[in-house]
DNA sequence: TTAATACTTGCAACCGGTTGCAAAGACAAT
DNA sequence: ATTGTCTTTGCAACCGGTTGCAAGTATTAA
């Protein structure tokens, strides 16, 4: 059923070094040889075993992705653009769904035993350790959307998540709101301590500004729902919030819509990443865009640059986040 | 760097033959041969090499996950439940984005070069002889989401959208609605055919139905908007539409509201899908679900099926859309 | 024409595993 | 002690490729 390099060699009259070369970009064969090779596998439908080159060649293009936002909707432009991405280049993204895992090891023995030529790990919730088991096993990886150090110990590219907490602040602020607050998820996740940290040592610029913060469930709509009734329900009297994630923003206007409030007079909302959903008229949300487009390209350079030079110093890029001007924020003050 | 069985072989003084048996389930292995094999393995950190046993075993894991469809939200949901039901039983995907791409032949050449055992096609824009060319090449393929045949040449699971489209229709028609139409995606899209086929047959029995139906330019936000825009601003006065997507629909309603028309008073909109964000508040789409768990379990026992029995007939399966109200269409009249 | 050089080609070993076969060993029955 | 059966083990060939090396052929320079 599957045509092999013997065949063809056979078919051919020729050794299957000869074979071989002729499907191996650089090698020395001549041109008759080849029309010879290729005469003979067209016949066939010959294409060679990747799998088995990949033994002596050591370079399988396989690419292991491994993620566990399988339920942000901004992941699935993440993938996309990944998938594309790689594909653009000759690799191929073997995928791993890390749901319910923050474990490494068991990803690890898996990629290893599939021989990946390196791993892109895209997460931003993910233990900072957890790229750094792949590094350990020898294995080139990049951090996407991971958590910024000065020092890291794998490559690392994402958003300046102080910086962003910082311009959240510094807007809300710009637009008169007084008693602000963050909103985030889990507090374990990487990014949500930055930004958190990021607004309050802006606000702490402003001394006629109060503030204070609390975590929902998990990055999703109905979390978000759910602490913002929680907030609301407790007699609160924050006039803007600062959700660690667009999903979260929504859930946390679902619930605002419910107490009656009007956005963004009575309260103003901000969120970040910019889904594609943000733009919506129905939801409309002002939002903090974060460059997706940008680190998934950066991320696929530096991995294939790795590839051919895996011993390059781990090193931290950071990417720029900007307002998204919608409709949950009320307009900049005259005097900004 | 990598261990190798040699390695291993050498440490425990046995020969590679012993090595390998211990680490393939159900050969020939004392117990203490055994136990001296897996200590000496432990010591060296070693796994075997999945590919290089592919070669001599001819299973790889590895199953081809090939779709086009990275831009409905929908299929983030699928992507997370087709890697995790794959991943539990111990297969891996590889992750083929086929936007802007209809030409199997190159996707087909790939997946066999790197010796997949199976390929799931997960899409329903596809055309219908896309999965076939995968089967013609000897790989077990079903196609998710794809079009219903009586008598198909893959293997194939999902909606039945006629039924789908009909169901539409009663809807529209015990809500009280008279003129009603079809808003579809590309008209070459497999499922849009049929969807409005079904809703047309099921039309024709209310004499005093009066239908129409046009196509989006694409299965998005934009598409759908700017669809509906130009049927409103042509001075139509149909008082429902039957949108092919949940997306499509959310597009097709900030055009309606640009246009000031109340939903679903003036006007009711009826989706597919039932993704998630249907059901966030600020969106709350009246939609027929389509059971992506079912059609995605029911895939993974199959093409698992088939990596054991490759030659079962292909068949194609349906399974039951249902209606999710919300609020996007008037109640049912009394006398339903 | 001859010598020096460059290009082609095939042989054979190797990549990291698996497996059929036969030899060796263990054990029970005679 | 001998025989027969069953289990365990190692040898060597194989899976589908690549590649260093040396031999053979073509090309160029003298």
């Amino acid at each position: 059923m599957v045509v092999t390099l013997d065949d063809v060699a056979k078919r051919a009259g020729v050794s299957r070094s000869a074979v071989s070369r002729t499907f191996t970009p650089g090698a020395s064969v001549s041109a008759t040889m080849r029309t010879k090779v290729e005469n003979a596998a067209d016949d066939l439908g010959y294409s060679p075993n990747f799998l088995a080159r990949s033994l002596t060649t050591r370079s399988t293009k396989l690419i292991g992705l491994v993620s566990n936002n399988f339920h942000n909707p901004i992941f699935l432009e993440v993938f996309d653009q990944f998938t594309r991405g790689l594909q653009d280049r000759g690799l191929r993204p073997l995928l791993v769904n890390l749901t319910n895992e923050k474990e490494a090891s068991a990803s690890v023995r898996m990629l290893r035993q599939y021989s990946v030529d390196g791993v892109i790990v895209a997460s931003s919730t993910l233990p900072p350790g957890f790229s750094k088991a792949f590094r350990d096993a020898g294995l080139p990886v990049v951090n996407s959307f991971g958590r910024y150090e000065v020092m890291p110990e794998v490559h690392v590219l994402g958003i300046d998540d102080v910086a962003c907490g910082r311009l959240a602040a510094r807007e809300l602020i710009a637009r008169g709101y007084k008693k602000v607050a963050f909103m985030g998820g889990p507090i374990d996740a990487t990014s949500t301590q930055f930004r958190l940290n990021g607004f309050e040592k802006e606000l702490q610029l402003y001394s006629d500004a109060e503030y204070s913060h609390s975590f929902a469930e998990a990055y999703s709509y109905q979390a978000g729902r759910i602490e913002m009734a929680r907030l609301l329900g407790s007699g609160t009297n924050v006039d803007a919030y600062f959700c660690g994630d667009d999903v979260l923003s929504v859930g946390a206007l679902s619930a605002i819509a419910d107490k009656g409030l009007r956005v963004p007079e009575d309260v103003g909302v901000i969120g970040v990443n910019n889904m594609e959903m943000a733009g919506w008229h129905n939801i409309n949300l002002t939002t903090i865009h974060q460059p997706f487009a940008e680190i998934i390209q950066s991320s696929i350079n530096l991995i294939v640059g790795l590839l051919a030079d895996p011993n390059q110093a781990p090193q931290a890029s950071l990417f720029p986040c900007t307002l998204v001007e919608r409709g949950t924020l009320r307009p900049r003050l005259g005097t900004y």
